[in-house]
DNA sequence: CACCAGGTCTCTC
DNA sequence: GAGAGACATGGT
């Protein structure tokens, strides 16, 4: 991945690894704005603006190694992508989502909005998250932040469901106290069978949320986080449905292998924008 | 007014 | 273990 250090920030050189829309949009993340000139993103402890232009896209910020790793810029997504169109399906998946890279986003974070996430929809999913931050306390230089889970210590479960959480206020309630009260999240050395059976101890937290923050937290492509969305696919590329969800998830990171969280990503985010998956053809090439 | 949204929990068998 | 139902909330 081509970019380079400038001033006050980092330019982005090659725009064919790195489009901004498709990072954001693809479902990985919460914690956007659409500005006059591109975006305002907030890591965990730091915020930049990705001011997209046409020949290449700036980041702007601060903390321009925070955002390196943020952005997964040292890492060769031309390889993963050579190495998945070695699979069917994913050419129209990978040319609609070109861009596409997996953040690495924090951790907590990651545990208490896919708790969120789940049997609700990404706009409320997004305002929930909003109102958890503003209503947290957590304030910086640079504005909003995700509250720490010291910063939840004290807030009752009511706080939770004033943010619009519902039933799930009784799950981010109990894992922020399990969290306070010694549940380790310093799992990054685990096996990914072993870290998921960890973080599903939480409330909560079942296959699909685990697996989201196994990728999206820990980086642990190994898995395929397999919801609604997936399970659609799934029914309509082998025209059956006797698996279950579950069921489904082994097979697909069985298929994949360490390309699974990448292939995840691809053909959701397409068959999410209204796309259906179409088995590769190379007849029509 | 049903039905759905990046599912999970709980209670059965 | 596998399979139904319930579940808060806000939008079509």
């Amino acid at each position: 991945m081509k970019y380079s250090f400038i001033q006050n920030g980092i330019e982005i050189i090659d725009k064919s690894e790195f489009n901004p829309k498709h990072i954001l949009e693809c479902g990985q993340v919460f914690r956007y704005q659409s500005e006059r000139l591109g975006y305002k993103i907030w890591a965990k402890n730091s915020v930049c603006y990705l001011i997209c232009e046409k020949e290449h896209d700036i980041i702007s910020t601060n903390h321009r190694e925070e955002f390196v790793h943020f952005f997964d810029l040292d890492r060769n997504y031309s390889e993963i992508k050579k190495n998945l169109l070695e699979f069917p399906f994913m050419k129209n998946a990978i040319e609609h989502g070109y861009g596409i890279r997996i953040l690495n986003q924090d951790p907590f974070e990651m545990v208490l909005s896919f708790i969120i996430s789940s049997n609700n929809n990404i706009p409320r999913i997004k305002g929930i998250i909003e109102r958890l931050c503003e209503r947290s306390g957590e304030t910086s230089d640079c504005g909003l932040r995700f509250p720490s889970p010291d910063k939840l210590r004290n807030k009752s479960i009511s706080f939770f469901q004033d943010l619009g959480a519902g039933y799930r206020a009784r799950y981010l309630y109990d894992t922020v106290d399990a969290i306070n009260n010694g549940f380790s999240l310093d799992i990054q050395e685990m096996s990914t069978i072993n870290a998921r059976k960890h973080l599903m101890r939480l409330t909560g937290v079942g296959r699909k949320v685990a697996d989201c923050v196994l990728l999206f937290g820990y980086h642990k492509t190994d898995v395929f986080p397999t919801d609604t969305w997936i399970d659609k696919i799934y029914v309509e590329l082998f025209g059956e449905n006797n698996l279950s969800r579950e069921q489904k998830a082994d097979y697909l990171s069985d298929y994949y292998g360490d390309l699974s969280g990448y292939a995840q990503q691809y053909l959701f985010y397409k068959r999410r924008s209204g796309n259906k998956i179409k088995l590769d053809c190379i007849s029509e090439d």
